[in-house]
DNA sequence: AAGCCAAGCAACCGCATTGCT
DNA sequence: AAGCAATGCGGTTGCTTGGCT
């Protein structure tokens, strides 16, 4: 341990140039076995006493996000994906706040993820990341599709565990087969698919392009972070033809789960009997969507 | 096989905050 | 209360790796 010496602490090998770079396994050892006999903290006389050629704030670093015994490594799940769009939703880049709610992943990796993966997808939407636009859009079209892949694989997971015979119904297994009405292309015509929602009668799918829906959801009552349903229906609309977008379509890369998908042709949007008004459309949509929009599973893709 | 390029991630840097003297 | 060191946090950089030509 360190010795104080004139008001300073000498410890052996504290001579020579700070080391910079990827970290060797040898100096990985030395850290590792410094902090397992004497404890983490005192960075910067950690780093000298255990003979380590850099800075105190490098070793605490190194430890905290690669080291540490309890570092989750790998892939995120789906669940912690939601969070992380969830929770920065709520709080923006506070990293450390955020991955304080998901064990063993760090603040490094939790900001890694979202400006490798989410900032693509704001990039790829031509939408800037911390727009309100791309909320919107994380909200209404990503953290739905999360949801689905968490309750696949739990249903999943549940499955397995019950046995061949006992398999459970997946949810969204019962779904009606929608009739999906041509409309003009939102890119063309951005507004159209906002008038042909006011103008549609019932049973009828006339959403084209999640843009269409940001606009509306400009007004829409964020149930969304306490309605696990109004997500899966407010996905609906995603799924019902954006599926074809291939921006769109990269988002389900994010998401390393089982090969089940939903067929973006098949998908309903049913529409209530009552005259829709366009002023109260949108709150309307997005505080009925258990009622209103029904869904059909495909299943595994190519059924 | 070699070169190029882009994505992902580990690590660094600077500033802010906290705690101790 | 002030000064200083340690620690924490978020932004940025640059290295590694894998895919493509």
């Amino acid at each position: 341990m360190a010795k104080v010496a004139n008001n300073k602490i000498m410890c052996p090998g504290e001579d020579g140039e700070l080391r910079k770079g990827p970290w060797t396994l040898e100096e990985d050892t030395l850290l590792t076995h410094y902090i397992a006999r004497h404890g983490e903290g005192r960075w910067n006389i950690l780093a000298k006493c255990a003979g380590l050629k850099r800075t105190g704030k490098s070793c605490r670093l190194r430890w905290l996000n690669y080291l540490k015994p309890d570092i989750k490594r790998g892939n995120l799940t789906p669940q912690e994906q939601l969070l992380i769009l969830e929770l920065h939703s709520k709080w923006g880049n506070r990293w450390s706040k955020i991955a304080h709610h998901l064990p063993g992943r760090t603040d490094n990796e939790i900001k890694n993820y979202w400006r490798t993966r989410v900032q693509k997808q704001a990039r790829q939407l031509n939408i800037e990341s911390n727009s309100k636009k791309f909320l919107d859009a994380v909200r209404c079209f990503w953290i739905p599709r999360l949801l689905q892949k968490v309750e696949q694989t739990s249903a999943a997971a549940a499955a397995a565990a019950a046995g061949p015979q006992n398999s459970i119904t997946p949810k969204f297994s019962n779904f009606t087969v929608p009739s999906v009405s041509p409309v003009s292309s939102p890119l063309e015509n951005p507004n159209q698919a906002v008038e042909n929602l006011s103008s549609v009668t019932s049973n009828q799918s006339v959403i084209n392009h999640p843009t269409d829906l940001i606009n509306i959801s400009d007004t829409y009552v964020p149930q969304y972070m306490t309605s696990p349903n109004a997500y899966v229906n407010t996905n609906t609309v995603y799924n019902n033809q954006v599926l074809l977008n291939d921006s769109y379509n990269d988002m389900e890369g994010l998401i390393s789960v089982g090969s089940m998908s939903y067929d973006s042709s098949l998908l309903e949007c049913q529409m209530p009997d009552a005259n829709w008004g366009c002023d109260d459309m949108a709150y309307t949509l997005w505080n009925n969507m258990d009622d209103i929009w029904q869904l059909r599973e495909i299943g595994e893709r190519g059924n």
